[in-house]
DNA sequence: CGCTTAGTTGACTCTTCTCAAAAGCAGTGG
DNA sequence: CCACTGCTTTTGAGAAGAGTCAACTAAGCG
């Protein structure tokens, strides 16, 4: 059975919005075709693949990105455990971007006929993947506004809000704490800026007590002050108030 | 019949995906309810609203946007006739940005259950709704990597290229000319910069004879070479190749 | 013709980028 | 165990891009 336990993020992230049946829980464990390992740094799909598999992510993070034709590299989401890659791109000619493993990744493989079918028989989980796709759009639009309208310390305090809320979201946070797998570089090219400024930013929020960092491992001692800084308003997430509510009390 | 003509622009727009049939013309054009015309700066939806009908957009400009506690007003999106404002929001609790009017606006409405009825009844219709914000995602993404890693004068430049290219998919251009009917401080605020920048932008996209303006038109006299200096590639568009070839070869 | 809004300009400041080099850290082979 | 290598993080310093403030011009409107 390599294949077990390849949706408990999916279902766990799922949860937030609707809390799924048991055989809803088992159609989605047996979706999956096989499960694929990437190292950091290869891709998932290249741009102009037409995969006849929808991936999920199931270990690592991963992250859609394009090239520009200058040579700048820019990310313009990450993927984590339990997000699906490419649901939206079935109907689309070709992918007009890539998606990358950020770091060592597991992909579980499903049919595209098999996501149909089961989005066709199946009202809740349908609804729920359709959320999901939903959510994904609206963190993009978060981003949007993050990259052209936050200075670099706001900007990069909310994304750190987000991805706290996001890992906790299926599981992968620790307390105030979660694992951000990626490189200063990989950082900057998220948000838009460089790599100097980034470190410098990075700094910038650690001399200011928002965020410890311990190797790769992220720590927002005061979650409620670090939103406040950062302007964070997690209603964009369209998760339950209450599945985060312990996070904005944190040091009430 | 007030709303004859409403569904023109959309069914151009469709057209670049998939041809609808007379009969899903009809469909479409029927299942308008009324129309509504607002004036600019008025809002169509608001952040919090959940909206029992779909807005489609027919004639003027409109702007999904958030406002920052810092006031600053950031748009993400321009939607434009044929653009449909919500299809997306029906699941979400409730609308996580505000859609407002930035010309003077005619909107028409078309109530969540005809929508879905005709959705569930026609494959065609569903499969072109679909594509349709599968495009506006692309479209975001696409906006992130602009904001993020091109320079101001590649920015607005291929700002520019998509929205001639958009206007020109539902009608509205006039050879390679269009109306942009937007004040520099909306594009300020949507390229994420300062009004005092854009502003300079602009002159220097005129003074390198890239575009020219009059009034509220803008004309890319030369569409070729502005697609080649803002490095823009209308793959992510999502158009059949064929449907702005001339565009493309405007003085190949 | 006066009023209001939008576009333009100049001067100055501050953020952010670039270039360049040093320091830290993990893996490899001797 | 240590030197070596490659990658990531950190630092310094000058240059360029972008923001702010403030004033002035142009255009539309009653």
């Amino acid at each position: 059975m390599s294949t077990d336990g390849c949706c408990t993020a999916l279902i766990r992230k799922l949860q937030h919005f609707e809390k799924p049946s048991d055989e809803d829980k088992e159609l989605l464990a047996n979706s999956v075709a096989r499960t694929v390992e990437l190292i950091a740094g290869s891709d998932i799909i290249e741009q102009g693949d037409k995969p006849d598999h929808v991936h999920l992510l199931v270990e690592g993070w991963a992250g859609r990105y394009k090239i520009l034709p200058n040579g700048r590299r820019n990310i313009m989401a990450y993927l984590i455990p339990g997000d699906l890659c490419d649901v939206n791109v079935a109907l689309l000619e070709e992918m007009d971007h890539s998606i990358g493993a950020l770091s060592g990744c597991k992909v579980a493989l499903i049919p595209i006929a098999t996501i149909r079918n089961l989005m066709d028989q199946n009202r809740t989980l349908a609804r729920a993947l359709w959320w999901g796709t939903l959510v994904d759009e609206a963190v993009l639009r978060e981003w949007l506004v993050t990259v052209g309208s936050r200075p670099a310390l706001q900007r990069v305090g909310h994304l750190i809000c987000e991805m706290l809320i996001r890992t906790e979201a299926v599981g992968l946070a620790r307390g105030n704490s979660f694992d951000l797998p990626l490189t200063q570089q990989e950082l900057a090219d998220t948000m838009g800026m460089s790599l100097v400024h980034m470190n410098r930013t990075l700094q910038g929020l650690r001399s200011r007590e928002l965020i410890t960092t311990n190797g790769h491992t992220v720590t927002v001692e005061n979650p409620r002050a670090l939103m406040k800084f950062a302007a964070f308003d997690p209603l964009y997430l369209h998760q339950q108030a209450h599945k985060f509510r312990s996070l904005m009390q944190a040091v009430a």
